[in-house]
DNA sequence: TATGTTTTAAAACAACTGTTCTAAAAAGGA
DNA sequence: TCCTTTTTAGAACAGTTGTTTTAAAACATA
């Protein structure tokens, strides 16, 4: 029919949502993501409509890429707690110059309750079911779950001593086995 | 000598800080903190340099007022885990139609570890220390709470169900009281 | 090879950004 | 009352924002 696309588009959403992730939205610019993607902004708003639909995309792709494919390597189906341990750990990987956060917490912190985009409310429900389903407790345990996880996505964020929290994540995890072992 | 001020930066101070945390710091415009504060720019930056520097003044005011208050308030030195309890519960008091979240966790978040004020930090390990003393654990304990806290902050900035969050909460400290009792 | 459609690149846009400038107003000390 | 100093209000500033427009380039199909 016509001239296809240039750009690899997984390509071009991984780096731009590492750039979401890195400033925020807001703080972004087209000319950041421009710089990012290698792309010019004819080529992102005709691809993506305007800024917010690229960031939609972006955070889809975050969602299904990098959560998810997170969830499914460290904590699959069956894996119960050590599973959850596994995926805790995991959000430790982080540039040591520059701690991205997940885009699921920054956003849900930038854009509150009010117009917050409809994949936050999706990132923390996957999470929480997630976490329901490993546990084995009910909806009250996956939500301390959760706070627990976001928390320490702000501390990650914030830059808060590594060895720090992989203890804090090593011990949580011993005594609640311990717990549930008991009864 | 010369004209004093007009406003009373207390009450200016306690409407920027409002703002800020409903906003975030980048997508607050200077034109919204003159309407916050009904002061005018010119006001504004001849008293406080420029917007970092309004922020700055803004951010201790909220972590020597609203922080440390909230503190002394629900958590008093000497009154444990019981005080950390009513500590945690009363984040849940925020307006029901748009949470403002916890100035601290939010500017964490948005700033990220590299161009971050200090108050960040600064407010973090007052947290933390406070969760250390009235705990009687020790560090690793008192990070697991802190990202806790944090999580919850989160949360509630997103707009997750506050009877749920209350329940949560409340379970916590209910075993953890146990656990903590047994030995 | 020609046609038709879309992508691309880059310039151009108005609106808004944080900040500075200007001049008038306000007050305390002499 | 006059002088000095500071605050105030608001206009003005250059730079950046997100977005649109323009025209050329690039392919798939016929």
């Amino acid at each position: 029919m016509a001239r296809p696309r240039m750009f690899d588009p997984d390509a071009v959403l991984t780096d731009v949502v590492n750039v979401f992730r890195r400033k925020g939205f807001t703080a972004c610019s087209v000319r950041d993501l421009e710089l990012a993607s290698g792309l010019t902004s004819g080529s992102l708003y005709n691809a993506y409509d305007d800024k917010r639909g690229l960031f939609q995309a972006a955070s889809d792709h975050y969602l299904n890429t990098v959560v998810r494919q997170r969830i499914s390597s460290f904590a699959p189906p069956g894996s119960g707690i050590e599973g959850l341990r596994s995926l805790f750990l995991s959000t430790l990987n982080e540039p040591a110059e520059e701690a991205f956060g997940c885009l699921i917490t920054n956003s849900a912190v930038e854009f509150g309750q009010v117009g917050a985009p409809e994949f936050v409310a999706q990132g923390l429900e996957t999470l929480r079911a997630v976490f329901m389903d490993r546990l084995g407790g009910d909806d009250t345990d996956a939500d301390a779950l959760l706070a627990f996880y976001q928390g320490i996505l702000v501390l990650v964020r914030s830059g808060h001593d590594k060895s720090a929290l992989e203890r804090m994540i090593s011990r949580f995890f011993e005594t609640f086995t311990q717990t549930t072992e008991k009864e």
